[in-house]
RNA sequence: GUGGGCGUAGCUCAGCUUGGUUAGAGCACCUGGUUGUGGCCCAGGAGGCCGUGGGUUCAAGUCCCAUCGCUCACCCCA
């Protein structure tokens, strides 16, 4: 910005509400995370998909559930020019399951393992460890109706996450039965309560009709006492096989040493949620405390218009488990720091110091070399800043004229005149 | 959508209660102390429509109103 600026005060953009920029401070924990949910997930078998930003609206309120709030209020939905409704994905078992079944990936295998990462988006009003562009990696297991599915699943979840986050975590599980054996416990719940609606507030009296499951969510200490004496544990009223398909999950949960906590007020908020449940949740982050959640499906991608096929999955959210790794004093990745500066002191060598830059680079060293023109003082001090091993300094007094330039380690000081084609060597030596 | 908190230098923040000369500090940045040599130290420098608009006043960073933005929480979720 100079003195010469014609307008000053030109309107500057800045980022839309909810959405953040990551900036190359924040990269290498990034990249960090990406890598190891690679390993972790490469290890277990799953494979990586990767599916569209946007799909047809339809998809998520047929999927997730219309009387869900995500859709109902919290989608980006816009129309294309041909009228076509469309939304950036506030979710993403849908769209994998979209992918799988378009794909006929069902019919490749009968089971699939598949993970991704990337952004979605939600309409909400942001907060600590909220955003309206974020980011999940996630993984669904399609075919397999066992418990042990469940439990590879999710102690791939405590994995990553124990790896992640850093800190003391805490894992909840619950069951909420299949449809069939919970539409009973539903009416069970709605009969218990119904004769303290006049109590609720608006909003809980409106879910007791629509929605009971969703009752168990409340903050407010007072529903939470009414729900705790009142309220039948949906554990305890699911069919037989629903109930030692929950006792083989925590079976094997103990097998592999993992701590959860059975919890019968774990609901999830989607609609395609069968059985097993479950949540991993930081004590160090704010009131959206959940780095992880997840649990099994069993009907959406028959919902989905494909053939009855049972499935399992969990998602993460990214800055979360990042934020819970800062709060928690995780050391962060380590920035990439350069092997060498190349300096130069006078403009007539710029040439050289060019041409042994390219000759390092192409020797497989990282190299930075000064485009400012600036003191030598002040080139040092950049490489220096930048964290560089080496610096090679291009100088016409010691020798550039006949081939010579000093490279001085940054580490120790020293520094040693050489011939410029064994320069690249010498570094690479050093270096190890 | 509803509440609370906060907007002063690139960053973190003092100053506001009780209006009064040229608005400060630390860190970061630049220059010099070294006539090509970084870090530590010392000296100096640059950098501010005090979020924006209006009002009160002789006088507003400071008081009042509005507005925008950020943030935390509710709702809900990763």
């Amino acid at each position: 910005m100079s003195p010469a600026d014609p307008n000053p005060r030109a309107e500057r953009f800045s980022r839309l509400k909810g959405t953040h920029d990551i900036l190359p401070a924040q990269v290498p924990a990034w990249r960090h995370l990406e890598k190891t949910v690679a390993d972790v997930m490469s290890r277990s078998g799953y494979h990586e998909i990767r599916t569209p930003i946007f799909e047809r609206t339809e998809l998520f309120s047929r999927g997730v559930g219309a009387q869900t709030d995500l859709v109902g209020k919290e989608m980006y939905t816009f129309e294309d020019q041909g009228g076509k409704s469309l939304t950036l994905r506030p979710e993403l078992t849908a769209s994998i399951v979209r992918a799988y079944l378009q794909h006929n990936l069902d019919r490749d295998s009968p089971l699939s393992r598949l993970y991704y990462l990337g952004p979605l988006f939600r309409q909400e009003r942001p907060q600590k460890g909220r955003q309206r562009q974020f980011h999940q990696f996630g993984l669904e297991a399609l075919g397999s109706p066992h418990p042990e599915q469940d439990v590879e699943v999710i102690s791939i979840a405590w994995e990553l996450c124990r790896a992640l986050a850093g800190g003391e975590l805490t894992m909840r599980i619950n069951t909420i039965g299949s449809p069939g054996s919970r539409a009973g416990y539903l009416d069970l719940l709605r009969q218990s309560l119904e004769p303290f609606k006049a109590g609720m507030g608006e909003n809980d009296a409106r879910r007791l009709a629509t929605n009971p499951l969703r009752l168990f969510d409340t903050k407010d200490p007072q529903m939470r006492a009414l729900l705790q004496e009142h309220a039948p544990k949906i554990s305890e009223h699911v069919s037989a096989a629903d109930s030692d398909h929950y006792a083989a999950v925590q079976a094997g949960l103990d097998t592999l040493d993992i701590p959860f906590a059975s919890d019968p007020t774990l609901v999830r908020g989607l609609d395609y949620y069968t059985r097993t449940t479950f949540e991993i949740t930081s004590p160090v982050l704010g009131a959206q405390d959940a780095l992880c959640g997840g649990g099994r499906y069993d009907g959406l991608v028959a919902q989905l218009g494909g053939p009855s096929t049972p499935a399992v999955g969990f998602a993460a959210g990214i800055e979360r488990l990042l934020l819970a790794a800062t709060e928690s004093g995780h050391e962060p990745a380590p920035a990439e720091t350069p092997d060498v500066y190349m300096a130069a002191t006078g403009d007539d060598l710029i040439p050289q110091a060019t041409a042994l830059t390219h000759e390092l680079r192409k020797g497989g060293l990282s190299v930075v070399q000064e485009v400012m023109r600036r003191s030598l003082k002040a080139q040092l001090r950049e490489a220096n800043r930048l964290g560089c091993r080496f610096a090679v300094i291009m100088g016409d007094t010691a020798g550039a004229n006949k081939g010579m330039a000093v490279v001085k380690n940054m580490t120790s000081g020293e520094q040693t005149e050489l011939p410029l084609d064994e320069i690249v060597a010498e570094i690479r030596s050093s270096l190890g």
